[in-house]
DNA sequence: TTATACATTATAATTATTCTAAACTATTGA
DNA sequence: TCAATAGTTTAGAATAATTATAATGTATAA
């Protein structure tokens, strides 16, 4: 449970006081290795799950839009349909699998640095991202 | 008055009948020298206004899809607010401006061709674009 | 010219997200 | 420790973007 100690500072540096729905919203976040990557349904849905008690979708809302303000979380746009969020909060890319609606990390050293060499005049570079579109290899893509 | 039937002999090919709406749609869209960026809601008010009547949104919605399909659109992510379309159906990215939420074509030359050098397995690349977002240079970016 | 298949339209339905206001809870300080 | 209060959660309503529906209208082929 030292995890859970941690989850209360990180919650208490962003300013927000540690309940149990965002303690556990942290849990499901944080607590991996790996990079996690989800919609707020997602999210809602596995913490229903894990806590086998409902959570309001507005907590969830309001939590993850806490957490992108506070810099751990981060937005990935890949289309309208929905908001798809990502733990790992580094500069990155992604791939976005078009079959399974699935967005996987592009590792760092996989594509070069990108240089861009004409900036809008007057305007500061915020982010720079790179989307790689795939699916599979035997399949029209009318 | 050519190019009206420039734009009729179009939507034949996308197998669409050239109906009133259609084409003026299609003047819209593609009587222009420079690219065209636009949400189908800024689409139906432009058609409203240079129409003169009402079109309906359903309309736009429908044609604006259909010429994706057929490849005369590119849909562009940004976030999930709302779905911007570009005339522009090139491979290039784009600048987003996050003040005015207005989006900026990237000059292919201001960016060298990028290479990605492990591809997911099993998977072909479709697409691979840069997003790179900017703002004013002297306001806050909470 | 007329039958038919396709289009347009207004409106309803759906989906993702945000708002609201009431009930609840963590914290502060007496 | 305990009440006051400021921040939270929640269900449900509101909103916004998009899609579906079904009736009416129109282009086209024969």
């Amino acid at each position: 449970m030292t995890k859970n100690c941690n989850f209360i500072s990180k919650l208490r540096e962003a300013g927000l006081r540690p309940t149990k729905q965002r303690v556990k919203i942290c849990e499901i976040l944080f607590n991996r290795e790996k990079t996690f990557h989800f919609t707020i349904n997602d999210l809602a849905k596995k913490i229903s799950e894990d806590l086998n008690e409902k959570i309001s979708l507005a907590t969830v809302y309001n939590t993850v839009h806490h957490f992108e303000k506070k810099g751990y979380l981060k937005e990935i746009a890949i289309n309208s349909d929905k908001s798809y969020f990502d733990t790992n909060t580094s500069a990155h890319h992604h791939f976005y699998d078009e079959d399974t609606h699935e967005l996987i990390d592009c590792d760092q050293s996989d594509i070069d640095t990108i240089n861009i060499k004409n900036n809008i005049t007057g305007k500061k570079i915020n982010s720079v991202e790179v989307l790689i579109k795939v699916a599979s290899d035997n399949q029209n893509q009318n």
